[in-house]
DNA sequence: CCGTTGACCAGGC
DNA sequence: GGCCTGGCCAACG
């Protein structure tokens, strides 16, 4: 993993691996490949791949669920689309954050 | 080339 | 519990 665009397929790589009813949070992924939070968010949101990976599993640590962007779409409707997704994952919320027992 | 921006995070008040 | 600040580092204009 050296080049940038590497750096894209394993962010994707570890969304996929996220288990059924469960979510992660953008500094776990950032740890993970080894790169700052915010990058991780930018990934998402300029290259993502709505079909086929399920970048909606990715929250704040704090629990809220952050942004969500399709193809720049920046409709306030998209995360209110990004909740429904997780809920339909099993991922168990708690008022409008994930709960945390719900992350890995 | 340099300043700003960003789907963030942790700490402080 | 919410709001502010500093830090992080690649991409954009």
């Amino acid at each position: 993993m050296k080049d940038k665009s590497a750096l894209y397929a394993s962010v994707y790589e570890i969304l996929r691996r996220i288990p059924k009813g469960k979510a992660t949070t953008y500094g776990k992924i950032a740890k993970r490949v080894g790169i700052n939070p915010r990058f991780v968010g930018r990934i998402l949101s300029k290259n993502d791949h709505p079909e086929k990976y399920p970048c909606y599993k990715v929250v704040r640590s704090d629990g809220s669920l952050g942004g969500y962007t399709i193809n720049g779409k920046v409709d306030p409707e998209t995360i209110t689309i990004k909740r429904r997704k997780l809920l339909e994952d099993g991922v168990r919320f708690n008022k409008d954050n994930v709960d945390k027992s719900s992350l890995v």
